[in-house]
DNA sequence: CGCCCCCTTGAAGTGTGTCAAATCGGGTGG
DNA sequence: CCACCCGATTTGACACACTTCAAGGGGGCG
């Protein structure tokens, strides 16, 4: 935990956090203490349970979670996916109520961070917070088109472009690399599919030679052309 | 109260923002002030540009309006319906810029309103800025679930629950009764739909004597079955 | 009157879902 | 090291919700 920040646990929230506001060594002070008693969660577990106060916001250091909806038949959605230095709960709102469940989709390691009533005013975790929200609103909305307006060719492939992008803005994707530790059935969750939709899709996409596929991660071949196609357009930070 | 607040053509706006969080005669004042010199748009206009900055937070208060995302190829979705009493850009950000276009359904008038670092701390409008924050993010969430995991026929009746409530929170609707301002291809382009297939779920609706439509307005006959039905479920107020 | 926008209706096509079974691969225990 | 198991992926045949294309009708309005 001691050593330089650029090798804790902490580096990927780290880097996600000061690519959205310039921190600070206070900032960062906060944030690498915050870290060391960090909480682990398996798979299956909710971070979030839907109804619940958010006393703090938590930032994820570790693993993928994400926000989701049941049905009461068995249809479930996944709203959100939430990668290593994402933030929950960072909204405007101090006394907020989750408005949903959030639960982890691999191993989590997450930390709780400071309310931002207890920031100082201007402080550079503030603005993390607020570029966060607002980044958080872009994916929101991109996921609604996805889920309107795309087929599922396009819903495939525009996920994977943001899923890089939002995980380079952490240094854990680059150069169209990227891990992708869900299973095709939670990816038919999150794109409003059936597995073996997604799982036909996703051949085909390997069969065009858009993709590759191996041991978790997923190699694009040609991010710019792809994003080309499917017209992605990459969320600015604010 | 302001005298004749009842009255003015912010009484919509004003009573959603009240119920949102309570106002004090300075919040009312300012609000009934701002709506003085209020700004008319008609159909179709752009209130937001995407990509343009959000100086000051905009209040609707007559018309409907939406946030949309055109694709090259025509296809188009409407991400978000602003009603009267909306607030457009008063998220965490204050130097935040439009994710999205925000365009005129039906005529519309606004006005603006003071930027959050111009309120006081603890000010009920401001509290007012994040419970409608919140709001906005619930029914994102919302149209994502529709939109994913939800047939046309619980869509539509999905939506329409929703408007409900969210226009009686202005006092614009109430016992199931509300307008409905929209063209059956903007209910479509909502609902990642088909304007032909909208037109014929609307007629299911009628045919299974769910809802009555006349004259732009909507009588929803049994609210609480149909809410049941789609699994509808209410957002709540931070 | 004629135009435009919106709603309505029908017939045919297709993208995606459903159901079911086979295969794969990684763990675990004997 | 093998046997077994479980969850995940893969594949095929078929069904259906929704789209597409096309034509017609109604109502407001210049």
């Amino acid at each position: 935990m001691i050593p330089a920040a650029g090798t804790s646990a902490a580096a990927p929230a780290i880097a996600r956090l000061s690519a959205l506001a310039p921190l600070d060594d206070a900032d960062l002070d906060l944030i690498v203490k915050a870290a060391a008693n960090a909480q682990w969660l398996g798979r299956r577990n909710e971070l979030v349970r839907h109804g619940e106060a958010l006393t703090r916001p938590s930032l994820i250091l570790s693993g993928w979670a994400a926000r989701i909806r049941d049905l009461s038949d068995g249809r479930r959605q996944l709203l959100y996916l939430m990668l290593p230095g994402d933030l929950i709960g960072a909204s405007a709102c101090d006394d907020a109520v989750a408005a949903t469940s959030v639960v982890a989709i691999s191993e989590v390691t997450l930390c709780r961070l400071p309310r931002r009533s207890e920031l100082a005013c201007g402080a550079g975790l503030l603005k993390a917070y607020n570029a966060s929200c607002a980044l958080d609103e872009s994916y929101l909305l991109a996921q609604i088109t996805r889920l309107g307006r795309l087929n599922a060719h396009e819903r495939i492939a525009d996920l994977l472009l943001e899923l890089h992008d939002r995980l380079a803005l952490a240094g854990l994707a680059g150069g169209g690399r990227l891990p992708l530790p869900l299973t095709q059935e939670m990816i038919a969750d999150m794109l409003g599919l059936t597995s073996v939709h997604v799982n036909r899709m996703l051949q085909q996409l390997r069969r065009e030679g858009s993709i590759t596929l191996a041991g978790g991660m997923v190699m694009i071949h040609d991010p710019a052309g792809l994003a080309d196609l499917v017209e992605y357009r990459r969320a600015t930070v604010c």
